[in-house]
DNA sequence: TGTCCTATGTAACTATACTTACATTTATTT
DNA sequence: AAATAAATGTAAGTATAGTTACATAGGACA
């Protein structure tokens, strides 16, 4: 698989040092989201940065009439929120929601700015980061244009096997909860075309369910099936 | 002399000393290409950085097929090739095409991150930089979601005319010659569609032609066709 | 254990925009 | 100025995926 889909796991913290773990610790206050929470919602202030400690937290736009895009869902030692407070943006542009219960740790705009002000290591991978993101939306964006959703939805899954992958035997398990609603949201398509394509590739013998999980019967068949030659 | 001047209109230069700019103006070399001429390709090595002194570049995704769409049509003071840099991609993943006669600086990647390593404010506006432009890919991907083609049309339109726009007494001209072809790709459409959808926007009276360039005749009406209320 | 609510399955119908195909106009080149 | 190439106009046919409309299944909770 491409490299910026597992290299966006990178924990822009690591490799800092004891006292300035503690600095971030000290500016930093825990907090607990229900599962099918919102975080924060458009047009609300953006004067925070969060960490995501445990659970997962989805990223999406919403249209006017209540649609919905995913642009992200992040894992534990991720970031979030950050792009508003880099770019001046006095309002968030998307919703954030936690999938999973979770644990956010969150810093306050000032503390951030402060924080990051004198360690250009920091600040160098926080514009990496930004620049990993910016290229999977990039992708995101061309595989809409250029992609049906049987391509999108064989992609989809092979990225999320990637990212929240376990190997059972010679299966692997998208180890995340999530519905035909979800996925069809994480590939711009509607609940039903993503049920009917998800059965397409269960009749196809690519995947198979357990419980709300996708297990991956073969990678090379749904590759095949994204038209993703490796 | 000359090449500190045009450096002082790139924007994420500008608050730079004198002496800053003499030596990025050091690092830097300028070349020509024609109009219609590939600046890079995808695949090329990334080992610089551009800025564009003159001339309009486009920035664009390409399919296997050999499909096209368009991210962004930079301006004179622009920079680009950027991020592939700041995320220590080896190789490009667009293409960049002189749309007019361009004057570009170029920077090696070497000089351009020990120019930047310790200059914290101008790192910090080239993150800014970074934030702006992917929420203009979010932006993008939101619309290519959630709106069909005489929507996207409109609004790109009103894009347009926002950054490359000059008034004449009521009506507002789009300062630069594109093709339907063009326009097609910005909004992730065809040609073909995209000239019925202009025709279209013509007849209701939104519009009219000069030459290759496009006359807002009554912007209300475009941001009315663009669902865009304001 | 039964009720409720959310999630999934499926199918007919529809619409939007893509394809294909070609004619015509406008640039560019020689 | 003629020849050639590029860009635009238009229409018929088609396909993909969205919409509508239910039916069924499966968890959650009382």
């Amino acid at each position: 698989m491409e490299k910026t889909w597992y290299l966006r796991r990178i924990n822009i913290f690591k490799g800092m040092s004891e006292a300035e773990m503690k600095q971030l610790a000290s500016i930093t206050h825990m907090k607990h989201y229900d599962k099918k929470t919102t975080i924060y919602l458009p047009g609300d202030v953006s004067d925070q940065v969060y960490l995501l400690k445990e659970g997962r937290v989805k990223i999406s736009k919403i249209s006017e009439d209540g649609r919905e895009i995913t642009l992200v869902i992040l894992e534990p030692g991720e970031i979030f929120g950050e792009s508003a407070i880099l770019s001046d943006d006095k309002e968030r542009s998307s919703v954030a929601e936690a999938l999973e219960n979770a644990y956010l740790c969150i810093i306050s705009r000032r503390d951030f700015e402060e924080f990051i002000n004198n360690k250009p290591e920091l600040s160098l991978s926080i514009t990496k980061l930004m620049g990993f993101r910016r290229r999977q939306i990039e992708t995101m964006l061309e595989d809409l244009v250029f992609r049906g959703v049987h391509e999108r939805l064989a992609l989809l899954l092979l990225r999320l096997a990637d990212r929240h992958g376990k190997d059972i035997g010679d299966k692997k398990l998208i180890n995340i909860s999530l519905t035909h609603y979800d996925y069809a949201n994480l590939i711009g398509s509607t609940r039903e075309t993503t049920t009917a394509c998800l059965n397409d590739f269960k009749r196809e013998g690519l995947i198979e369910f357990q419980k709300r999980k996708v297990v991956i019967l073969t990678e090379r068949g749904l590759k095949k099936r994204a038209k993703y030659e490796n």
